[in-house]
DNA sequence: CGAGGGTTTGAAGTGCATCAAATAGTGTGG
DNA sequence: CCACACTATTTGATGCACTTCAAACCCTCG
């Protein structure tokens, strides 16, 4: 069983340059937790002690605003981390998140994280590339609600689910709510209906529910990467 | 010479937990450069070797989309620090900067930054903890772009440019040309020019060219962070 | 079957973009 | 110091993308 948990563990990128014993200590403070949709694992500006890896499922990272609407920050699939930058802000949580889509997530002591960060300076290093990836990525996002329309937006988010090296015919489960995929992206549920329709037109595609079927993803990339500052595969895997 | 330049190093947070002897090294191989508006840094993808820290004026970082627009990045003033990340992106810049106002800047050997990240677990802290607050400094600037309407942002841009604690009546002098602020917050020059007037409407404000006189802070910020995720102050000074 | 959420569709409104043109402001050479 | 050229900014008119509100539809699940 912990064993197991070890070899989880130390499959991760961010801990590939730690030790095994440090492994295992992770190992033996972890939590597995089995979380159903709607959970709410932590609220923003909470004392934060843990940070999670998520094995599979989605989560759902956002703030709210005073007026009510949600800022969503993210929404994370399985092999992601968060909560882990609580470290580098007075060990508050700078979000809330919650369950979407049926999760299992192992919880891990943060004050362990801080020290072996402090004291290992190739998990240092590990854990800036990754936040770096990170902000690289939020700044894309930020460009795509500048420069793309709806349907755009949506063909962006679609390739994301992709295997990048997949072409031709390709099919697609959307892995979450539609309503929910609208406000990742930044619209209204009307308009991801409609836009949705549109890329449909625009490239060959066929709906069904909640199951996407793409007859030519170059198409897709065609239409959806022209106002784009980097060419196509233009997201990496983080983990 | 030297010596104040080793002053005005080790007066960065970021370098506050270095030894003497690096701030020193730094200064050694600092360039001073003072540089013209419309000058060129260094472009996206290119060789990074060095990376800077401006004493004075305005540096945008911007990338540039496949079918000509500019996204910018961000737009910074004196005390940041900038083009330090390519350390963790294979040593290429992940975006092109151009000076918008006359710059001092000072420019570092970035390997030197690098070897002393991976033996000084504090610098290695203090980096992250930058790069934390870039992160955070991202996803308000993504929040602000989904819930605030063109007043707001121009509202939110304005905050930031005074003194936190200042209250009552302010002057301002926008620091670069309209059009740059106007893309800057997502929006054409004519939205910003119609938007500022709307603003200007709704709270107390003097308009004269690049001079604003906000009669009333408390007016400004009701108006402008209500549909924000966190109450005004919201913006650290970094350094 | 009926309740309730998620999703779609329609109609109308709003905010911002776009295009075109006027105006203000700035720096240049005479 | 003025006239000119050039850029930055403003203003007006129009169009489009997305939002909003309302209602229908669909699907799932008790």
């Amino acid at each position: 069983m912990t064993n197991k948990l070890v070899n989880t563990i130390q499959q991760f990128k961010l801990f590939k340059h730690c030790s095994g014993s440090f492994h295992q200590s992770l190992a033996s403070q972890a939590r597995i937790l089995d979380l159903q949709k709607g959970k709410l694992l932590f609220i923003h500006e909470s004392e934060a002690e843990r940070f999670y890896i998520i094995l599979n499922g989605w989560v759902k990272l956002f703030r709210e605003t005073l007026d009510g609407a949600q800022a969503i920050i993210d929404i994370l699939p399985a092999n992601h981390i968060f909560g882990e930058t609580a470290i580098f802000q007075d060990n508050k949580h700078s979000y809330s998140a919650e369950i979407v889509e049926q999760a299992n997530i192992i919880s891990l002591p943060l004050d362990l994280l801080k020290s072996e960060i402090e004291s290992n300076p190739k998990l240092a290093i590990s854990m800036m590339s990754s936040m770096a990836q990170c902000r690289r990525h939020q700044s894309q996002e930020l460009e795509n609600r500048t420069f793309k329309n709806a349907p755009q937006r949506i063909g962006c988010f679609l390739l994301r689910l992709i295997d990048p090296d997949q072409s031709g015919s390709v099919s697609i489960h959307l892995p979450y709510d539609k309503t929910l995929v609208a406000s990742r992206l930044g619209m209204q549920p009307e308009t991801f209906s409609r836009a949705l329709n549109q890329l449909k037109k625009q490239i060959n595609m066929n709906v069904n529910g909640s199951t996407l079927k793409i007859n030519n993803v170059t198409d897709l990339i065609n239409y959806t990467c022209s106002s784009c500052s980097s060419e196509f595969p233009c997201h990496e895997l983080r983990s």
